[in-house]
DNA sequence: CGGGCCTTTGACTGGTTTCAACTTCTGTGG
DNA sequence: CCACAGAAGTTGAAACCAGTCAAAGGCCCG
């Protein structure tokens, strides 16, 4: 059940057995459905989440009353809105999954606890931030540099079964494009 | 002369003065002129950098030919470029002193040692990280969600010091538009 | 004091949005 | 298992926000 998130781990620090207990007896799966939010706007986010299975999205509701994605989440990614994760504050954020999913919790409360015992551990989110902070460099990159159609392109490019697997208004959302100009370059090629 | 990084860190972990001392030897202190690179597209990114004093900016050239500013940091932020200061492989960026400057730098040869002696560190990039990516996150968000003049009043409101202290074209590139829009805007009121 | 870089101004252009109507897909209850 | 309602995707016309280009003015640094 933990399989998955343990071989993750694997890849960047080593655990030996005892510690994969201590660190599993720390964590909880939780199944999720379609549609189903693991956070909403308003709530604390009391969880950050590694995705076993399935997909989410991180969104919100502008001003103008549309829902904006900010960031798409699948197998082997952690997501979690940090920014109440770590102030306790309300999130502006909502979590849901896009398809049925499985995912490892672990929660805010029993975290630096955790990381005492196992200061590995220190080092793996260490990693994992770094890797998905320029990430989100490299999208900004993106965003500037790249039209609404390149981005598209690109994404059908290097992740067709990403493409594949999210609807179109999330994805256009994603792009910073409004549906029908989405659709638009669909027919175009 | 490591004051600075030293108290910043102390914000977010304890430290004695024998591992001061220890984690000082390991960081050189450099003088940067205005206008210095510290890195440039196509060079490996060997340093990560803390800021003591001074203003830096993170950019690119685009296919076009044309600066794209991705990211500012000013005093008590790291800056680096993650991507090829992990992997060892050439950056696409340029790190480029706004302002002349006193970085502290620490080199990725000897950060891996650095850590394993005093592991607190890992805990400390772990927050700073965590920080940084919740911060990227909410830019995604206002790119998407604010009309480039919308950001530019919503920057001198915040920072009205930093808007001050770049100039305007650099400004521009950071925000997504051109300096001859930013300076209708500033025309406009 | 001079030259080049930065900022401003204005006309024209175009990529993308908005709006509205229509078609296709999907899932839920009878 | 089918029917139907609501959600998702498509199409096309009109409008607009911001970009591009070009040229003039201002200002900083050597």
């Amino acid at each position: 059940m933990f399989a998955g998130i343990i071989c993750h781990m694997k890849k960047f620090i080593s655990l030996t057995e005892a510690e994969e207990e201590l660190l599993v007896s720390y964590l909880t799966v939780k199944q999720v459905k379609k549609k189903e939010h693991l956070l909403r706007q308003g709530e604390v986010c009391r969880e950050n989440y590694f995705i076993l299975e399935g997909c989410f999205r991180l969104y919100l509701i502008t001003s103008k009353g549309a829902e904006q994605v900010i960031q798409f989440g699948i197998e082997n990614w952690w997501i979690t809105e940090y920014h109440s994760y770590k102030s306790g504050l309300p999130s502006g954020f909502y979590l849901q999954a896009i398809e049925s999913a499985t995912v490892v919790a672990l929660d805010r409360n029993v975290q630096e606890e955790l990381f005492k015992k196992l200061p590995q551990l220190e080092k793996y989110f260490r990693l994992v931030l770094e890797k998905a902070y320029s990430a989100q460099l490299m999208r900004i990159h993106y965003i500037f540099n790249l039209t609404g159609e390149e981005q598209y392109r690109m994404m059908v490019d290097k992740y067709p079964e990403f493409v594949q697997r999210v609807p179109q208004y999330m994805l256009a959302s994603f792009l910073g494009i409004t549906p029908e100009f989405l659709s638009m370059l669909r027919a175009k090629k």
